[in-house]
DNA sequence: CTTTAGCACTCTCCACGTCCGAGTGCTAAT
DNA sequence: ATTAGCACTCGGACGTGGAGAGTGCTAAAG
């Protein structure tokens, strides 16, 4: 449908278009890449490219510049040269991250960062939600007279506490039955799992009336309540460099929107389903306030299970090969660590 | 020093400046504030104004701008009105603030949200060091062979986990009675104290040689390694409606500042110690990158002991009785949850 | 039939000049 | 001490015009 030498002039064109904004003119695609071919020819390819939807012109007699549907041809053609950019990275990535004894939380706030930082965009990560997470273990400690800290250990390493009230006459030794009570039941399930299983539970033994089964599932309703996860976002600034963002209200859309985290939540937790990296270009995204950026995003995962998300936003004129290497790879380096 | 008519005519100047930015001329001061002078008059003492150092004229022929000095003898005079304002912010934050039951961490970022809410400028809070807060009672469960977890539970209501790594063939036994020792020596001291007190320890008694003595030094070694405060940032997009942001560059160094957390953090810390509200106006910011805009911090506290810091950043030219009081009253407000 | 050279045309960008309005400072009158 | 009047200054808006980049078309060449 495209032949070879039409696909050479639109990577080209994208090329310069990725490299100096503005747009590109038969000219300079010409001198840069030597086709062996005038001017005048690569103006009749690039016509056609148009014709096809592939190029676009911001108004007549001036250069082209790629539409999404060229991004998305160039993007698709890409695969094969990914893998080789991602063992670079790979090195280096193992060689930022040689001290990682932290925790998870403060672990993805440093991953953000040196995503944004080897992109020179917007980096963004995810820590799982805490619904997927498997119990390990829990603890019940009393901590005040009526308040109990609930420490919830999972498979995942993640150590999560959480402070309810009690009734203020339970004892430590009460407590620690409640506590191998869920250990023996529910290990190994997912506190989402759990909490509904809890729900069920309630309405058929409350006609047992032993109260000290009633307080166990009375924390456990308010101790399986999911955290949301967190997410981290970084490089903001760095992207402020880029032309694109000379409006002001582009960028106060795009800040308001990664301000109320949890419509990139969702955002991203929608992408989370799908196998490996995945590129959204321009309006492929849901979003409005995205229409004008890209975003490549992967997830990361303990096991087989996804357990949460890193992404990277950017201009439409994205570097779109380096990008999805460095999310690529980040998204297994941060999978290898965890297991 | 200064009659009470130029004050009447700098106090017209700036609150016409805070309303609409752009230099005031005398015409719309005798325009608004109804002094029964003449523009003439207005424009004399506005001369006068500008030799003692509190306005200034952006080119010759335009009206007058207040300066950083004009802004600091107004926010100066303002103490009185202070309190008024604040009655009525305590009661809407009353009603905003219903349901908090969280921990405090979430709890913050709320209140950074809040604070950008009530202002438009941009909110910051900051949760406690860690190191400050006082251990009233450590909990060590063993987790996986090699790992323990660390629970501290602080006076101020603050849970922390950390993991810390142990040698494999240590019991929960074992573990309980180091947890035992622990408690009994350091609580009620701070995190920040127990890790010096513990460090002389060491010199001292590894001459004992107690093999129980000296694995439960070296798990407190990393277990009280403050963690750093969090601190929460709104507001971005907010402030990007105010006429000074039309600059790029402008907006890109003050995110800049923003994204380097640490140096926020250290910038409040140093206010915290001071008592009251503290408002920096312009120039007199430390950071050079905040030469541009205000800032107004307050702290929060436990009893008397200061847990954290508040603040609101927004440009110079600032609605500072308002802001002020927001951040006046978000403190004690925070305060009294605390206690 | 494909490619190329030549040419007229289009559109943006920038620099320059002009004009208008807002505001000042000064002086002289009240 | 205050005010009215006036000349002066400066920034911003507007329009014009030329330079530059790039196109599309046509006709010639391979």
């Amino acid at each position: 449908m495209l032949d070879e030498r039409s696909k050479k002039v639109l990577y080209a064109v994208i090329q310069c278009y990725i490299n100096t904004p503005g747009p590109v003119g038969s000219r300079v695609v010409t001198k840069k890449y030597h086709f062996g071919l005038s001017p005048a020819t690569i103006r009749n390819i690039m016509s056609d490219l148009e014709e096809m939807g592939y190029l676009s012109q911001p108004h007549t007699s001036a250069g082209r510049i790629p539409t999404d549907s060229g991004y998305r041809f160039y993007v698709d053609s890409l695969s094969a040269e990914k893998q080789l950019v991602n063992n670079v990275l790979t090195a280096e990535l193992n060689k930022k991250f040689e001290l990682i004894k932290k925790d998870i939380n403060s672990f993805l706030d440093d991953a953000s960062k040196m995503l944004s930082e080897l992109s020179h965009y917007i980096g963004i990560t995810m820590s799982p939600n805490t619904g997927m997470t498997t119990l390990r273990k829990i603890e019940l400690l009393k901590y005040r007279d009526n308040r109990l800290a609930v420490i919830l250990f999972t498979d995942e390493g993640i150590i999560q506490n959480r402070i309810v009230p009690v009734v203020p006459d339970i004892s430590q030794r009460e407590l620690n039955r409640i506590a191998e009570y869920i250990n023996s039941r529910f290990k190994g399930r997912s506190l989402d799992e759990i909490k509904r299983l809890i729900l069920k539970e309630m309405t058929k033994e409350k006609v047992l009336c032993d109260s000290l089964i009633s307080e166990a599932i009375r924390i456990c309703r308010n101790a399986f309540s999911a955290a949301p996860g967190n997410i981290y976002i970084s490089g903001l600034s760095e992207v402020l460099r880029l032309p694109e963002f000379c409006d002001i209200n582009r960028i106060r859309e795009l800040l308001q929107t990664l301000e109320a985290k949890h419509i990139i939540v969702n955002l991203l937790d929608n992408i989370a389903d799908s196998e490996g990296t995945q590129v959204l270009i321009g309006a492929e995204n849901i979003l409005d306030e995205m229409r004008q950026f890209s975003l490549v995003a992967a997830t990361y995962k303990e096991g087989s299970r996804p357990m949460g998300t890193i992404a990277i936003i950017g201009p439409r004129r994205m570097n779109y090969l380096e990008t999805i290497s460095i999310v690529d790879s980040t998204a297994q380096f941060i999978t290898k660590l965890l297991s």
